[in-house]
RNA sequence: GGCAUCGUGGCCGAGUGGCUAGGCACAGCUCUGCAAAAGCUUGUACAGCGGUUCGAAUCCGCUCGAUGCCUCCA
């Protein structure tokens, strides 16, 4: 029987604002879509956070063994920069100024992207489409709103009318907004705009003449609006109607708003049956931004080569860290925060490790079956990592107890213990057990620290005591940490 | 200005009408040659002010503060 079957999910649906029960259209099945990143400059580390969070519950549908598809777009079409209409490219201006080809800028990103997403261990998506490769399924959806009686097409360029469509749909409903209120607090228009109302936007833009990245259509050359290509790209990978649709906060409005337009006005059906929103990242409790230096690039976190943190962090700690938090709350990373994460991470990470090497008794001290229950309910009640995490440490204090002798378990539920820890810890949030990890070192450094374990033993037991601590603290300063233990000596690499 | 979310012990972060997650730090104890590691014990916190209730950190109102969106943004 596939786990699914007896666990019951409840997530947060944004559309709703409650927690519902998850029931997938078709049993087993389950289709996702997130919105991906722009590829126009280097993926910055909240845009990681989204898509980490997208990916630990994309991991634990699979662990439930439901089919999952997950598609996560490619935005390589540059858009405007902003609503102006003589607005500019983002990736043409970024290829202007590396005086590149835009496709190169889009390659150069899209390969960062990746790069730093494996480094934090996310699964790649089951398919990762990019706009410009469906600008004709694009073309066609806009036909379809147009015939449908809400988009007009003005000099080369196509909007959709969004007091139209609120006549007989609702437009705002995911964000909790009302469009006479967003009438009534519309700022004064920026030169004079082709479109008829302010909240109208682009389904087809007009390309200039030295618009780079453009593409033949019934309205002329141009390129497809901001909103379109998810519309497009969902639909024609997940149907006119799927479960999930996932993103950042930021992209509830009006990005999803007109999601759900744009499917409502040409297909006639609302697009998702779960909304889900991943929370922004601060950095020392303000938002990241460029401008004002208030930012921290993945690969600057992993090399310290920064000024905001002490020390450099490993993918894997500050993908623990970043799990030790709900995805729906806002999470400020600091230095002392990922400092304490740190720690914890170890402690997991080598219990982990004993498990294998755990004496076995006739009977359990510890109650591993309603233990691992525990953990399923926790992420059962949408996807709480905190709260799994807080289970995985009490097994990791059972862990250490069997260890020393002073708790019990027995054969079958060493087994169970195992599983759960590996199926939670590794599969479901995507923590390895990489820097620290003894077995990940060389057999050679491994032996070496054998030796000079034991040279410290024979100097231990030759009350040579200033010996034994040389050697223990020399090494501690190399970052191995030596552990006297009622069965002799291990040791830990702390980096 | 409008909309939304939020404000929890030294720090991070769950929870959410009564039964006090967890991590880190701190203190005491056990262990140890001394430490470290590990284990045990202790911390009675929920922005402020009112209200509802037998009872609120949890519900309602107001105030203050934070963050996000309202223009591309995860």
């Amino acid at each position: 029987m596939q786990l699914y079957k007896s666990q019951q999910i409840k997530v947060h649906n944004s559309l709703t604002g409650k927690k519902e029960a998850f029931k997938p259209i078709n049993e087993g099945h389950i289709g996702m879509y997130v919105c991906g990143p722009t590829v126009y400059s280097n993926v910055h580390l909240g845009n990681c956070r989204t898509f980490m969070s997208f990916d630990m519950i994309f991991r634990y549908f699979k662990h439930l063994g439901f089919k999952v598809r997950y598609v996560r777009n490619i935005t390589d079409a540059g858009h405007l920069e902003n609503d102006a209409d003589e607005g500019e490219d983002k990736i043409a201006k970024k290829a202007k100024l590396e005086q590149i080809e835009p496709m190169e800028v889009v390659q150069r990103y899209t390969v960062d992207f990746h790069n730093t997403l494996q480094k934090f261990n996310l699964l790649p998506p089951s398919i990762e489409p990019t706009a410009t490769g469906h600008i004709i399924e694009q073309i066609e959806i806009i036909k379809e709103i147009i015939a449908n009686g809400f988009a007009y097409e003005v000099n080369g360029s196509v909007y959709f009318d969004v007091i139209t469509f609120n006549e007989s749909k609702e437009y705002g409903k995911l964000s909790g907004r009302k469009l006479e209120d967003m009438i009534a607090n519309t700022r004064e228009l920026t030169a004079q705009s082709e479109k008829r109302n302010p909240q109208d936007f682009a389904l087809w833009k007009k390309a200039e003449p030295q618009h780079i990245m453009r593409w033949p259509s019934p309205w002329g050359d141009g390129f497809p609006g901001w909103h379109l290509e998810c519309t497009a790209m969902s639909t024609k990978y997940l149907g006119e109607t799927f479960d999930i649709h996932g993103g950042g906060m930021d992209l509830k409005f009006p990005h999803h708003e007109c999601e759900i337009a744009q499917s409502e006005a040409s297909c006639g059906k609302s697009p998702v049956n779960y909304w889900l929103h991943a929370n922004m990242l601060t950095l020392n409790g303000k938002k990241m931004s460029k401008s004002t230096g208030n930012n921290i690039y993945p690969s600057e976190i992993f090399t310290g080569e920064n000024d905001i943190l002490t020390k450099a962090y490993s993918p894997s700690v500050v993908r623990f860290f970043m799990m030790q938090a709900h995805y729906t709350s806002i999470l400020d990373l600091s230095d002392t925060a990922l400092l304490a994460s740190e720690k914890g991470y170890f402690r997991l990470v080598e219990a982990m490790e004993h498990i294998s090497k755990l004496p076995v008794s006739k009977a359990s001290t510890f109650d591993v079956k309603a233990w691992q229950q525990l953990c399923y309910d926790a992420m059962n009640d949408d996807f709480n990592t905190p709260i799994l995490i807080s289970h995985l440490f009490d097994a990791v204090k059972n862990i250490n107890l069997i260890k020393e002798g002073k708790a019990t378990i027995s054969d079958a539920d060493l087994l169970v213990l195992q599983n759960t820890m590996t199926s939670f810890v590794h599969d479901v949030l995507g923590i390895e057990s990489q820097a620290g990890a003894t077995e990940d070192s060389s057999q050679t450094l491994n032996g070496v620290i054998e030796v000079l374990i034991g040279l410290r033993n024979e100097a231990r037991a030759n009350k040579d005591f200033a010996t034994s601590d040389k050697i223990r603290d020399e090494l501690i300063a190399l970052g191995i940490q030596l552990k006297d233990g009622k069965d002799g000596t291990n040791f830990s690499l702390n980096q």
